[in-house]
DNA sequence: ATTCCTTAGATGCAAGTTGCACCTAAGTGT
DNA sequence: ACACTTAGGTGCAACTTGCATCTAAGGAAT
């Protein structure tokens, strides 16, 4: 039941969806976001955080909300109440020092795992392709038998 | 608690065990090893899935025989006890049809993942070192005022 | 005044993955 | 008898996520 069932994408799409739950690496792009704002709150960062996500899967405001608080509890962002506008008070968050070491460190661990999967991939299409390519020697073959 | 303790590694190794939980995307390593292996028990894969793992992060026994069941409930592999041999019997594993098909999907979104990963660390590293220059130049300004 | 919409943040619950500790069982060696 | 290796497995706590739902402030319309 977790799996092959994606409604949310077109067919073809690689989308995540059917291939079980993923994690989101919310975290690092919130801090990218962060980085690259000065400083932002969770419903603006909602808007933002599909061009850069890592998946494809959208990221709900439930998660972002839940994942600001946890960078919060961790030191690597800190966050105060702003109300000098029309409209429900925001809660402004901006990174810390720790904040920017911690997606400098996300930084290398995403390179690190972009190389890793790419390497997969070209060996897993070359054990495929080796595969497609023996079913139609098999195919050609047949042709005789 | 979660993150910035990771006894497992060296230090500057880029590994995600300070990251926080992430998935290990045990299933597609699983189901390519299979495809390249054409068959296979759990306690064999678990001695090659580290050269092929997404994440350094190493993946446990307790995780790759419960993943192989999760394949097996949902169809992408099947399985049948082998003892035609000394020591305990194996549960023997090997793709099915859908499996095949996939671990083709699998490529096809790591695929995109590695390439969302690769445009998120440029984008990154060129916030942060423009950061860096304008640190620099602060620094530098700095030096005279 | 009451109702509705938008903005903004948050929580409760079920389902899923994982790490750790632990267990069963077959065969081998001492 | 006892310990070790191979092989597969379970129970529990901790964590992330999706979905549904909630509070609350301000603005517009009836």
């Amino acid at each position: 039941m977790t799996h092959r069932a994606c409604f949310r994408h077109p067919k073809d799409y690689p989308c995540t969806c059917a291939m079980g739950n993923l994690y989101r690496f919310v975290e690092p792009v919130l801090l990218f976001l962060l980085k690259r704002k000065g400083q932002s709150y969770g419903y603006e960062l909602s808007g933002e955080l599909a061009e850069y996500a890592l998946t494809d899967a959208e990221i709900e405001a439930a998660a972002l909300y839940r994942a600001l608080r946890q960078l919060e509890k961790n030191g690597f962002v800190r966050s105060e109440w702003d109300s000098g506008h029309v409209g429900p008070a925001r809660r402004l968050y901006m990174l810390t020092e720790p904040g920017e070491e911690h997606l400098e460190e996300w930084v290398a661990v995403l390179d690190h795992m972009s190389k890793s999967m790419e390497h997969f991939v070209s060996s897993a299409r070359a054990v495929c392709s080796e595969a497609k390519t023996h079913e139609e020697v098999v195919v050609l073959a047949g042709e005789s038998s």
